[in-house]
DNA sequence: TCCTATTATGAATTTCAATTCATTTTCTGA
DNA sequence: TCAGAAAATGAATTGAAATTCATAATAGGA
């Protein structure tokens, strides 16, 4: 009983093992660049042995993002129910997310630059399960709108889930250019890039903007 | 010289109808699935046909990109300008933006799903002809607002970049599910799905929000 | 310590689609 | 109508990387 738990406790940490640096070489070379070999050397097995944890190509990758998607979502879920009032739980939600992205920098390379790399149509299982944990996503911030319209705090003309839409896109619209911005930083030595600050203080912007729009008042 | 003519002009319609295949297909299968058999099959050419007109796979894919984003800059561009005011500017950049990708649907299905593909890191040149493009148009977005900004129509305290992107964005936030809706219409036979609406009727959501903001008034 | 089972290894195999090119077909102008 | 040029064809080649598997190393228990 305890040797099997240690035992399983070691496959554990060497699935994680060959993880971890899937994610580093997916984030570097995509998806299709990025081969078994490189990710075994990178975490120091021989080829075979990614083959013992893993299916193969896709399951890796899968698993990569529904693990962090996953964490993602709880991230923000449990920051957010501990938010007092609705106004509170919008402004979590943004900062949480950012927060995140900013945490799992690498990682998100791929899923902005992978994200239905196979496309959507079709029969790939890859989207599917992306694209549904996306959606489980929106919903959930599309509840916490709906929250905020019946306590009068946002417009109700509009549908909650549309309205998850926008601010869910709002937050892409930071993030996009800030991942990019990172990985030139990275390749080619340090250059500051004008929006060289962190995702986090870019929080007041989307809040204002979602609440308050773009008009001159 | 007629007779060259003549010529020239049918290679450029065989080019045409290459195009239009490999649009086809890329849309339905993404850049990697869609094999140069697909697309020569679709065009009815035989493989080494489709070399005679592309110098690879590669190329095709980038003319396709080209060709359409630059209809797409083209397109809003000259709309933009016949407006009055600046108002009326950001309306039609909004309008002529979703009309587009209304009527080029297919392929706009391959741009959202394979952009930047291979990730943008490292050497390949297809990402960074499309994000340069994609960049290019934000710039021009970005310059409306400015001049919106001088104006008093739009408030001054952002940036009109950082404006810029938050309304990309919100274009997207209505292609992106629009573009999913459609394929699943289009997989499974007819089905209404909730939003079924042309993606041009949105127009007046994304502007009202734009300017106005999620805030109850 | 030795035997067996488990796990790891990486060279060899398989797969898969891009690309080539010898051959065939179609065009053109005399 | 015919010779030669141009264009089209698709089977064969190539290349790259995913996957396998016979072999080696290691661990655990008698």
């Amino acid at each position: 009983m305890l040797a099997l738990s240690r035992k399983e406790r070691d496959r554990r940490l060497r699935r994680e093992d060959i993880l971890r640096a899937a994610e580093h070489i997916f984030a570097i070379k995509g998806y299709h660049k990025a081969s078994i070999q490189d990710i075994a050397g990178e975490a120091q097995y021989a080829v075979g042995t990614v083959y013992l944890y893993f299916k193969d190509k896709e399951v890796l990758y899968t698993t990569l993002i529904e693990q962090k998607a996953q964490e993602l979502i709880l991230t923000v879920k449990n920051k957010v129910v501990k938010a007092k009032d609705v106004r509170e739980k919008i402004k979590v939600v943004v900062q949480e997310h950012l927060s995140y992205f900013e945490k799992n920098e690498d990682f998100f390379r791929i899923y902005f630059s992978e994200r239905s790399n196979f496309s959507w149509t079709v029969k790939d299982r890859i989207p599917q399960k992306t694209v549904e944990r996306f959606l489980n996503y929106l919903d959930y911030v599309a509840s916490i709108i709906k929250t905020a319209q019946a306590g009068g705090i946002i417009r109700n003309d509009y549908p909650a889930q549309k309205m998850a839409y926008i601010l869910a896109s709002m937050l892409n619209a930071v993030i996009f250019p800030w991942l990019r911005s990172e990985s030139i930083r990275t390749s080619s030595g340090a250059k500051p890039c004008g929006n060289g600050r962190s995702l986090k203080d870019m929080s007041g912007f989307i809040l204002d903007m979602f609440f308050n729009g773009a008009k001159a008042k």
